[in-house]
DNA sequence: AGCGGGACCTGTGGGC
DNA sequence: TGCCCACAGGTCCCGC
């Protein structure tokens, strides 16, 4: 569920909290969680992160280890999560690495100062201990990777180790990074002769970064068109209402602090509110907003998939 | 080439 | 109330 929105949400509330923080310890309680890397531990001991971002659904921590960089890459999967904790605090149920760190960031976890990336509407709320969001500025705290189903993963690589990664070399361009014009022309391209079912390409990351079964399904309702269509046939003009659509519906799910259908939090603990703006996705047998018929639901690769008939052609 | 299905996981919720 | 089972999801891998 952590998509493209979700992620970016994640890394925004993250990055001042750990910014500037030293890792003085790592501790491994699920060793799966830990997928590559583990030579590279005594050298992340002690190194200072430098930056938090995205890229994809990836959620990728720089740190400045002596003379060279190393990357923290983390795939939140389904139930991936960050939350910063004090010093001392023990591991939840599902917390899967924990990273020590220590100094260096500004007090940024004091209530009342998130206001960095808008305030989430709706039923925003914080579902982790009190204690979290007071911690004082130069006390020592610990970065938890919650993970309920264990699907998620972190993976420590030098840069060099980061371009030879088949997965990371192969994803698609960044859907918001481009412009509408330039995403369709992309899209068109890749699209171009393939009878494969236009929801499967969006999922597939090789052809575009960061969608996932969400925001695939709500672009294709905004586009008005069919998820099964095969990529082949799709005008120049649906090509362009398209692009357009994915753009929008990330960049409109980004403003809300992504979508919370029941674990996403951001690293603050913070729900967003873009499911109270769900077309299509999870609302199976209710009615199309456009048209007032009843959406259907089909598989789709493999996918539970929702969709109007009427306006989806 | 691209799809289906299984595997990886665990919590939730529907049905009985 | 309690049990069982299907389901959710991203990616990889295998077989067709």
């Amino acid at each position: 569920m952590p998509e493209l929105p979700e992620v970016e949400t994640i890394a925004r509330t993250l990055a001042p909290q750990i910014e500037g923080r030293v890792i003085t310890a790592v501790h491994i309680l699920n060793p799966g969680s830990l997928a590559a890397g583990h030579d590279l531990l005594p050298l992340l001991t002690g190194a200072r992160i430098e930056r938090a971002h995205r890229r994809a659904k990836l959620l990728l921590v720089s740190a400045r280890a002596r003379s060279e960089e190393l990357l923290l890459v983390f795939h939140l999967k389904m139930t991936g999560s960050f939350f910063v904790h004090p010093a001392g605090t023990e591991p939840l149920t599902h917390t899967r690495l924990i990273f020590d760190l220590e100094g260096g960031a500004e007090a940024r976890t004091a209530p009342g100062n998130d206001k960095e990336i808008g305030t989430t509407t709706g039923k925003a709320r914080t579902s982790q201990p009190d204690a979290a969001r007071s911690t004082a500025p130069d006390a020592g705290q610990r970065l938890f990777f919650d993970d309920t189903r264990k699907f998620g993963w972190c993976r420590i690589l030098r840069p060099a180790d980061l371009a030879a990664w088949d997965f990371w070399a192969g994803l698609g361009p960044e859907p918001l990074e481009a412009s509408v014009e330039d995403l369709a022309r992309h899209l068109g391209g890749v699209f171009r002769g393939k009878s494969r079912a236009v929801k499967a390409a969006l999922l597939d990351q090789t052809v575009v970064a960061g969608i996932g079964n969400i925001y695939a399904d709500e672009s294709l309702f905004k586009a008005g068109i069919a998820p099964q269509c095969p990529c082949g046939g799709i005008s120049e003009k649906k090509l362009l209402a398209l692009a357009g659509a994915v753009q929008s519906v990330l960049g409109q799910s980004i403003r809300e602090c992504g979508s919370s259908i029941r674990d996403y939090r951001d690293a603050r603990g913070n729900a967003g509110a873009f499911q109270n703006n769900f077309a299509v996705y999870g609302r199976k047998g209710q009615t199309c907003q456009a048209c007032g018929r009843a959406l259907k639901d089909c598989r789709v690769a493999g996918r539970s998939t929702v969709y109007c008939p009427t306006c989806q052609k």
